[in-house]
RNA sequence: GCCGGGGUGGCGAAAUGGCAGACGCAGCGCACUCAAAAUGCGCCGAGCGCAAGCUCGUGUGGGUUCGAGUCCCACCCCCGGUACCA
């Protein structure tokens, strides 16, 4: 402050410094890090990458804004941060609007690519673009069909039977969301499964360690639905025959099936394989035929969801094969059942049915006239059917009387020693399927010999590129098998012809090794040179949306554990601390598109009120974990903070020396800059920008009231300054330079507080009589209790309540409250 | 269905088991203005009351506690994921 007049320095404009400022911090690579002070520890941020969908989106800067303050936050704190970004290129909307008429889907994406680019560079954020990844640029997807030759080498990549969901009519695999209620959402036609031979990632493998997820730092919900999802339990798999049919060489050693409870295994009255049971054919009698036949047709026509769906009748959800298994524990036949809730993938695609204390399976043996056995004793008045708790067993032979711990042991034992079972430990957890009949994508990086096999593309013939003409409309095969230049190939063996894989590989590869890439995005010999990650990984802070809780999030924990054994990457795990923001909505609050008219743009934003308030503004409107709605109407009172911090900033009221009447200030200025810490740190950035309108209402009364103490005065504005920069970048550089700051507030250190100042000379508590307020006194923050009780019952109302009535308690909570508890 | 999250004024929200509604939007009143905008000041959960004040109030129903938005039990509704959207 060099001015004891108020001179009036013009109104908050940012259209006029943010351009100046953001080509500033351009030119001076403020945002590299090669550029940062040496000696500082590193610190490497990671912000999922966008796909590049088309213009920029509120949730993009929902999702990066606050990214970006948390970045600056953690420079100012004495770190080098790296920030990157880059872009997820591959996926299904390119080459649905190639299909659709529209651009090539290379032309399509590179042209996304480049306008997001430039929509993002108006935020003013730190992101390092010399570092940008583009997942379907050549040069990184080479490293992407490395990776894959990787696993297949560590035996971790196979091919199997598996099922996708087919349009008859157009011909081709449709992916989850392109079915709308069973139908095609392009011709309608009904959807059916169709089973073919696809590559596999051996996920299961690593089904303990990614289990082991306690110790990350993550949101407590994340690492449940994690653990859910691998979802391990034990038990046993057992083998039951097929009664009069062992003559039939399929059903010779009968079939296996995996129960977490082969303690009511004596409850058993039926059994039932999954549609897609290989053995299927083998035990269904001529009589029972058609009906199987016809049965298996319906289920191939309905979703998972609605096959695991407890709701509802079971009816017609099954049918009788006609034959019957023999229940190894008490000799007994049990009819053998296909029913559509027991899936091929889960177990061994067959169960033993116990309806007295399974749910699906009474709902079933209701349906069927099937009979119920209980071989739990359900606790007095039990009134419920299936009954899956911890009661004696009963109507079980030599398990009767034992409990469920005991009795699982010694049915299991049972089965060990009469050779027909054995306990395993089984997980939900699927190999992750990555062959994808799509052409934008990276080739699956394998050929087929007539003489050799399978036989994998040789590391220095990588990248497998990308042919750029290819017929997109569906053929029934992989667009990649339409152009003949792809498919012939030489077998690099024995150089007789192969032909290439034509599927590519699952998106989500892509972006299950990106964050290893930037800290080396340019080197040709290796994913990421082991200098380069031992200098940046793991990611220290990794943020995104919780929609990716399960599936992203698995794969890239066990790319990053797989990385480990080569040896390529420092720690065990990808992200040391992960941040799930919340998902932004429309001013409808519903989810933003354009069909439904509710599509807030970012640009309209930026050019009425500024990239400063625009940011901020999303920082403000609530929790950042939680999303919501985007308030149109809302932004501007950012806005007018602003404003105010501009006002209060370049036109200040008279400083004189007054330290005494100083003290009320600085106490504000030392408990907001507390606060605002303590929030950034959390990412309560909400909470933060609320806590610096308040110091900015403080000051901005003192300037009202047209005097102030220097000395607290310039300290307040330089903190609130500082402060803000994180947050909002262009006007805090604007400011700080027009108070003599000098170039640039981002290189500043984070003020310290003084903690004799965050503590006010005196506090208002409540007084309450049996829990309801009554008045309140002014005490001194540590006032002993005599003192605050004296205090309180000078006060009127108080003493009317308390007077003539038995005091059996004070509850004192010092700079809180003060209870009396009275008969 | 299953797994996870959420439900607080007209709206977005805040609140280590301790004064519910900070901060902001909208609204109402006032100042400035010829007027409007901008800006500043005040009011702003519901009901009752001239007032002091009283009662009720955090999705619903119950419980624990001196004290519950917060902890426990049961339920209702909304959102995300459910393995080929990313």
């Amino acid at each position: 402050m060099t001015t004891e007049s108020r001179t009036d320095s013009g109104r908050y404009q940012p259209g006029d410094i943010e351009s100046r400022w953001r080509e500033r911090w351009e030119r001076d690579g403020l945002n590299r890090v090669a550029d940062h002070v040496e000696g500082r520890p590193n610190r490497y941020h990671v912000t999922m990458f966008p796909y590049p969908s088309g213009d920029l989106h509120v949730g993009h800067w929902f999702a990066m804004a606050p990214s970006d303050a948390l970045a600056r936050y953690f420079r100012m704190r004495g770190y080098n941060v790296l920030l990157p970004m880059g872009f997820d290129a591959f996926g299904l909307p390119a080459e649905n609007a190639a299909i659709k008429g529209g651009a090539h889907p290379r032309d399509w994406t590179d042209a996304n690519i480049q306008r997001m680019r430039d929509q993002l560079r108006a935020m003013g954020a730190t992101f390092d673009w010399e570092r940008q990844v583009n997942a379907s640029d050549p040069d990184y997807y080479r490293w992407t069909q490395w990776w894959f030759l990787q696993l297949f080498k560590r035996n971790l990549a196979y091919r199997k039977d598996a099922t996708a969901n087919w349009c008859p009519s157009c011909n081709t695999t449709l992916a989850n969301e392109q079915v709308i209620d069973g139908r095609c959402e392009r011709c309608e036609s009904e959807v059916t499964q169709r089973q073919m031979e696809q590559w596999f990632f051996r996920t299961t493998e690593y089904a303990e360690e990614l289990l082991a997820n306690e110790h990350l730092d993550w949101p407590e919900h994340v690492k449940v639905m994690q653990r859910n999802w691998i979802g391990r339990s034990e038990g046993a798999e057992f083998t039951m025959r097929v009664q009069g049919r062992e003559d039939d060489p399929r059903l010779a050693d009968g079939f296996r099936v995996y129960t977490t409870r082969p303690d009511t295994a004596f409850g058993m009255t039926f059994a039932v394989l999954s549609p897609e049971h290989a053995l299927v054919d083998a035990v269904t009698t001529d009589a029972q035929r058609t009906d199987v036949t016809a049965f298996i047709e319906r289920v191939r026509r309905t979703t998972e969801i609605e096959r695991l769906s407890t709701e509802g009748s079971l009816e017609k959800r099954g049918v009788f094969t006609g034959s019957y298994a023999v229940n190894p524990f008490n000799g007994e036949p049990v009819p053998v059942f296909l029913a559509d809730y027991v899936l091929a993938s889960y177990g061994t695609g067959a169960i033993m049915a116990v309806p007295g204390q399974d749910q699906r399976d009474w709902d079933f043996a209701t349906a069927y006239g099937i009979p119920i056995v209980r071989t739990v004793q359900p606790p007095e008045g039990w009134e419920g059917e299936a009954y899956t708790g911890d009661g004696p067993a009963i109507n079980s032979r030599w398990l009767d009387g034992l409990h469920k711990a005991e009795a699982i042991e010694r049915a299991t034992s049972w089965l060990e020693e009469q050779g027909i079972g054995a306990r395993k430990v089984q997980y939900r957890l699927r190999d992750w399927l990555i062959s994808r009949q799509r052409y934008w994508g990276a080739p699956i990086p394998i050929l087929y010999c007539e003489r050799c096999g399978t036989v994998p593309v040789p590391e220095d013939e990588l990248p497998v590129a990308l042919p750029y003409d290819v017929e997109f409309q569906p053929t029934g095969r992989s667009p990649l098998a339409t152009s003949d230049a792809f498919v012939e190939a030489v077998c690099p063996d024995c150089e007789g012809p192969a032909r290439r894989e034509t599927d590519t590989l699952d998106t989500f590869m892509c972006s299950s090794w990106y964050f290893m890439r930037y800290p080396d995005p340019r080197n040709a010999d290796a994913p990421v040179s082991r200098e380069a990650a031992e200098a940046w990984l793991p990611v220290d802070q990794y943020t995104g949306g919780s929609e990716h809780a399960t599936m992203h999030l698995l794969y890239a924990r066990f790319f990053y554990k797989v990385a480990r054994d080569m040896g390529l990457v420092p720690g065990d795990e990808p992200f040391v601390r992960y941040f799930a923001q919340g998902q932004i909505l429309g001013p409808d609050g519903r989810r933003m598109s354009k069909s439904r008219g509710n599509v807030v743009a970012p640009d309209g934003q930026i050019e009425k009120w500024g990239a400063d308030t625009f940011r901020a503004y999303l920082m403000f409107l609530g929790p950042w974990d939680q999303g919501g709605p985007y308030d149109v109407d809302g932004i501007v009172g950012v806005y007018r903070w602003l404003s105010r911090v501009w006002a209060v900033v370049t036109d200040p009221p008279s400083l004189v020396d007054a330290p005494e009447a100083g003290r009320a200030l600085r106490v504000e200025a030392h408990s907001t800059l507390q606060k605002v810490g303590e929030d950034y740190e959390a990412k309560r950035f909400n909470t933060a920008i609320a806590a610096m309108m308040e110091l900015t209402n403080a000051l901005q009364r003192l300037r009202d009231h047209g005097e102030a103490d220097r000395g607290a005065w310039d300290e307040a504005v330089r903190m609130l300054i500082l402060m803000a920069a994180p947050a909002c970048p262009h006007i805090a550089e604007e400011l700080w330079e027009r108070t003599g700051g000098g170039y640039s507030v981002h290189q500043q250190a984070w003020p310290e507080f003084d903690a004799a100042l965050t503590v006010p000379d005196t506090v208002e508590i409540a007084v309450q009589v049996n829990g309801k307020v009554r008045g309140r006194i002014e005490v001194a923050p540590d006032a002993e209790e005599a003192a605050a009780r004296d205090a309180a019952l000078a006060d009127e109302q108080v003493a009317t309540q308390v007077s003539g009535r038995q005091v059996v308690r004070v509850v004192y909570v010092p700079g809180r409250l003060l209870n009396f508890v009275v008969k």
